[in-house]
Order: C-alpha cells, then sequence, then structure tokens
DNA sequence: AGTGGCCCCTAACAGTGTTAGGGGCCGCGA
DNA sequence: TCGCGGCCCCTAACACTGTTAGGGGCCACT
C-alpha cells in the first residue's frame, strides 16, 4: 500500500495514483487522502501538485482518455464514425465510473485534442462542411457519454443496495410488467421492447440512425 | 428562512424544500443540513422519512420532471418527435444542475413513466416497430441527457473558479485559436465551426439528424 | 390511566476538502 | 564553508459532510 517515498511525487503519479483508487473504489470513495495514501503520502501533500481536487478529476479524465485508440482509415467515413462511437463507449465502460468523470467535464489535454483533430480531418476530407463536421463530432460524444452514463446508473436507490450488481435494464423490466395496464398500456406492451435489447443493440441503434442522419448531409 | 414546524414533514414537502436549496446552492451544495433547515428541521428528523441522500436525490429528479408538459398532437411524428427533445432540453436547463441530478438516475415515478407512455404511444402510432420505438425513446433521452451535460459543464477547474459565469463555449475558442497549426490544423481551422454556433443551433443540428436517421426506418 | 406508535430532537461518529504553518533538504552565492 | 532561499512534504486543525443511536414529547386507542 504505502510504498517508501516514490523519490518525487509528480502530477502524473497522482493521476495513476488517481486512477487506481477510482478503479478499486469508484468515483465516491475517491478522496484526498486516499489518493495520498497510493503514492505514500500525506494529504495535503497533493496541494502542492495541484489546486483542488477539481483538479485531481481533471487529470484523471485525461489519463481514462489517453489510451484511446483512433480507428483504422479502412473503409468509407461511415463506418469509421461508427468505429469512433463504439471505441469511445467501450473505453468509458473499460474503467470504472469513467462516464460519470468524463460527463461534465470538457478536458483540453493533449491527447484528447489529438483524438478530436483526428476525427474532425476525417470527416472534413469525406465531404462534409466545416460547421457540419465540428457539429457531427459535438454530437456524437454527446450521444455516446448520455448513453454510457444511463447504462451505467443503477435503477433506484433502493435497486442499487439490494441488487448488487444488477443493472438498470434487468429490475426495470419487472417495474414495467407490474404496472397496472390500464393506465399505461404502451409501456406494459412494450416492457419486453424496452428491456430485452442488450446495451449493444441498443447503443448500435441509436449510432446507425445518428450515422443516416449525416449521411443525408452528403 | 426555517420556519415554524410546519406541521408535519412529508416526503413532498422535503422533495420541495430540496428543489429550494438545489436551485440557491447548486448540487455541491446540497446537504441534508441544508435541506432540513429549509423545512425548519433537524438532519436527522429526514432519516424518517427519507432512507438516503441518494433517495431524496430520486425525489428530486422526479420533481424536476414533474412540470413537463408534452408537445401538442399536431403535425406529423417527426415534429412531436423534435418538440419532446426540445422540451427535455428546455426542462434540464430550467431548473439549476438539473442535468446532473438526472443524468445517473433512471427514475420510475408516475409522472415520469405518464411521458414515456405518451411518448411510445406517438411512435408506435407513427407506424414504428415496437422494438424501434422503444429505441427511438431511449436514444433521444440519452442524447439530450449526454448534450445538457456538456453544456453547462465548465472548462475546466480553473476556467470554472476564473471566468464565473463564462460557459465553456466562450472559452474553448480561445484555447483552439491559440494552439499550434502545426500540431492541430483542422482544430485551428475550425476553432470559429467548433464554438460559434450558439447552443441552440447546435442542439437543433444533433436533432434532426436523429429525426432523419428515424424516418428512414420507416 | 396506561400503552404504543409516530415523529422529531440532541449528540456523536467517521470521514470529507482545504488551509496554516513548520521543518527538513538541496543547491546556489559569498 | 557558511548562510540562505526555494522546493517539497509534514502535522494539526477547521468547518463541514452523511448517517446512526437513543431519548422524549404527543396523540389516539384500549
Amino acid at each position: 500500500m504505502a510504498q517508501p517515498p516514490s523519490r518525487t511525487l509528480t502530477r502524473e503519479c497522482i493521476a495513476a495514483a488517481a486512477l487506481r483508487v477510482l478503479e478499486r473504489e469508484g468515483l465516491a470513495g475517491l478522496s484526498m487522502r486516499k489518493v495520498a495514501a497510493e503514492v505514500g503520502a500525506q494529504a495535503a501533500s497533493l496541494y502542492w501538485h495541484v489546486r483542488n481536487k477539481e483538479e485531481i478529476l481533471d487529470l484523471l479524465g485525461d489519463a481514462i482518455i489517453a489510451d484511446a485508440e483512433v480507428p483504422p482509415r479502412t473503409g468509407d467515413w461511415r463506418e469509421q464514425y461508427l468505429e469512433y462511437g463504439r471505441r469511445y463507449r467501450a473505453l468509458l465502460l473499460a474503467k470504472r465510473d469513467a462516464a460519470k468523470v468524463v460527463a461534465g467535464r470538457l478536458s483540453t489535454g493533449p491527447r484528447v485534442l489529438a483524438v478530436l483533430e483526428d476525427q474532425l480531418d476525417r470527416l472534413r476530407s469525406a465531404g462534409f462542411t466545416d460547421a457540419d463536421a465540428a457539429m457531427a463530432s459535438y454530437l456524437l460524444s454527446a450521444y455516446v457519454q448520455g448513453f454510457v452514463l444511463q447504462e451505467q446508473s443503477p435503477l433506484s436507490a433502493a435497486e442499487a443496495a439490494g441488487a448488487g450488481r444488477g443493472r438498470a435494464a434487468r429490475a426495470a423490466g419487472d417495474v414495467f410488467r407490474a404496472l397496472p395496464a390500464e393506465d399505461y398500456p404502451h409501456l406494459v406492451a412494450l416492457a419486453d421492447d424496452l428491456v430485452d435489447p442488450d446495451m449493444d443493440t441498443r447503443f448500435e441503434f441509436g449510432l446507425q440512425r445518428i450515422a443516416d442522419g449525416l449521411a443525408a448531409l452528403l
């Protein structure tokens, strides 16, 4: 746990430690003291390298997107755009609570910018207007972030405590089916359709619709 | 502030108080003690009516969507679908930090269900498959939540503290323009397009693309 | 009159982010 | 070689958080 002073304490080292704590304890359990303990230091020492806890979260957001790999430049723009979305989602699902960390945070780290740069390059050379390319990129990130955030959300406080690993979709089915059919005919009728499709196909559905809509612009 | 005991303390009254505190102090400033003070009680008293702070947040989420008004049933399904998205966004922008509250929370309150029910009704009668209708509804909420979350996010911790009311987009322009053009040619070239369009047209862009993509299914 | 449940209280616990101030240690200038 | 200043980490404390334990009024019912 607490190792002998790792020579000197750097921002990168703090970010890496924070990432480990995040993985182990989740976003709610991420505290200054735990991050400090992870690097074998005291909480107050972090403030020499970092202004805030907020700044640690910024570092975390950057570190999470750090190991993003841009899709290969094969196929048409559509396939590449889809693949961008899929990989972004996979990235957010890979690290614990990654979506919550990234969600309300507009990172301007160099690696994030590099990915954005690459994405804009492909969209422009595909024939999109400058304005359309910019908005298409924004659209994709908004959708993916929103989707993963819902995907990882527990159904309710009670269910979260009770069902353990049971994610929202599973429990939601029981809720829908238990509704009075006279008040919510469609919800009851579509209970299976609202719940059954796993998150992968649900995500893919939205992604395809967005790509279709963009294709109509060309 | 603290008024004489408002007769009895109910969950609805707690939800209303929490909503006022949220408006005044933001999500980060919402604490049990402040909500209790708002209803003229002590913090521990809340736990008789509510299990958790998490449960208060659930109530908040429901209260926020409570005053949603479904769009009129005029025009084709497309116009109604668009209007659904616009009103949902307006709702999240109306109350402070509403997007953050609603984001990771799958509410099953009666009013939320009623809106969902109505939405599914329109999509089905427009000719969508049951599965498509369910997914189209999911898609819309994912997009809107993701968009508003980004829309309300400060650029970074430093900017948040410094710029005051300055939202992300404004400050982001300076960041993009200041980049080395040899490393990020597209980002520099598209700086205006990435920043200039106000959030309304940016939102509308994504909304129209999604609607276009859905229309192709019919 | 007594009893039980509802509802709210005080007090405390462990843990949070953050700041003030102290003190080693290292390299630079005299 | 001495002193000095900056870097870096420490201890201690502040005000605050969510949450629980236990006490005690008050009201309705027996």
